[in-house]
DNA sequence: ATGGTTGGATAGTGACACTCCCCAAGGAGA
DNA sequence: TCTCCTTGGGGAGTGTCACTATCCAACCAT
């Protein structure tokens, strides 16, 4: 199919697929002649997961970019894949402070109890070159700015739940066939599973509202 | 105390303090003469709050004032100016299409086949109405466009997860005592906790996945 | 051959948070 | 009193970023 057939089946306009194979999101169909390029259903599929991680995750462009390249990466196997492109995802916003502050020091000292009391032991050792750590050293540290005062105590039970959805998670990424398919799955999942994941959570909390309030 | 300090103790600068103040997001000072204003702790704490809710939950200005506003609106009672706080927030990204597509209307059926099997009638009754019911309808629909069939069987149990977390949501800010700040407890939490949720659900991740296949 | 389509590039749009700059009115020290 | 500095107020500008409009030359199908 050409250009204008992929705008119709992906319901992508013209315009911006060629905006997204500028920034390098989409590879180029295949040339045929100088003037046309062939593209097929991968592409189709890709444009989808793009729109996903812009729309959905709200990625930047530039960071979309770096993930896909993980996910294609053929030269890596899927584990170091998976995490590499999942590493990129958005880690909240980067601190202000350069991290030296006396909020920041105590959520440090917080999230180590609470990986310590669970048994996290391989994050542990990772610490803080995960950004998945360095981000919820800040998102506590903003807490306690605010004045809430969030401990390991009462985070230890979230992290719980939290562990849960992720073994569910990994379950589901398994039951797909392919390597290639299963990284793809892993970064869609991680993308998208955070709005359904974010909308059960209000729902749940309207519902658990209404029992004990009323409406 | 006077812009000069409010802006040093809030580490906002007094350009975007002035910027607030303009958009209404941020009570002006008690005028102490034609030119001169007196703020309090009770600025410094709702500047946090509006940081907390620009930078943290990245809403739209329009939106922040909406959400204050509601938190301000002494005439009515708790519950509902929680609720209708809550109710501002943002809701994933608006459906592109007007919710006629064919995944749309998958993802409606799914969802409601879940609530009933959750039980969780109030929100059924809600349906439509709640931003978080149509949230996840979009979420569950943009999956399946992307070849994930979710569906209640595979959502309920994150569902339970979410509910165990706005059990322990609710908790907390019961644990506040006066009014006035429960209702900004619980839109803070609303806008707080979502990084923190999400930061360990990847930490969670990445230990699950390390548990599996090893670093 | 001719009108439409393709890939390619440049410049522009619109939304948004934020910031610069200028103004007039005080207040404080000479 | 005069003068300098700060204050609050407001209009206009900045930078960013995803996206779009427009133009161009090449080329394919009728």
């Amino acid at each position: 199919m050409r250009l204008a057939e992929l705008s119709e089946r992906s319901g992508v306009s013209l315009a911006t697929i060629k905006y997204y194979l500028r920034q390098g999101l989409l590879a180029p169909g295949s040339r045929v002649s100088a003037t046309t390029a062939e593209y097929d259903e991968s592409h189709v599929r890709r444009l989808r997961l793009i729109r996903a991680l812009l729309q959905v995750g709200g990625l930047p462009v530039a960071t979309a970019r770096k993930v896909l390249g993980h996910v294609d990466d053929a030269s890596l196997g899927r584990t170091i894949r998976m995490g590499a492109a999942l590493w990129e995802l958005p880690h909240g916003p980067d601190p202000d402070d350069d991290g030296k502050d006396e909020a920041t020091a105590a959520a440090r000292v917080e999230v180590d109890r609470l990986l310590e009391k669970l048994g996290w032991g391989t994050v542990r050792e990772i610490g803080e070159l995960s950004p998945a750590h360095r981000s919820l050293v800040v998102a506590v540290a903003t807490l306690r700015r605010l004045g809430y005062a969030w401990d390991s105590e009462l985070m230890a039970p979230y992290a719980e739940l939290m562990h849960q959805a992720a073994v569910r998670d990994l379950d589901f990424v398994e039951t797909h066939p392919s390597e290639e398919e299963k990284v793809e799955t892993a970064v869609a999942a991680a993308i998208l599973f955070r709005p359904v994941l974010e909308a059960l959570h209000r729902l749940a909390q309207e519902e658990e509202s209404a029992r004990r309030y009323g409406l």
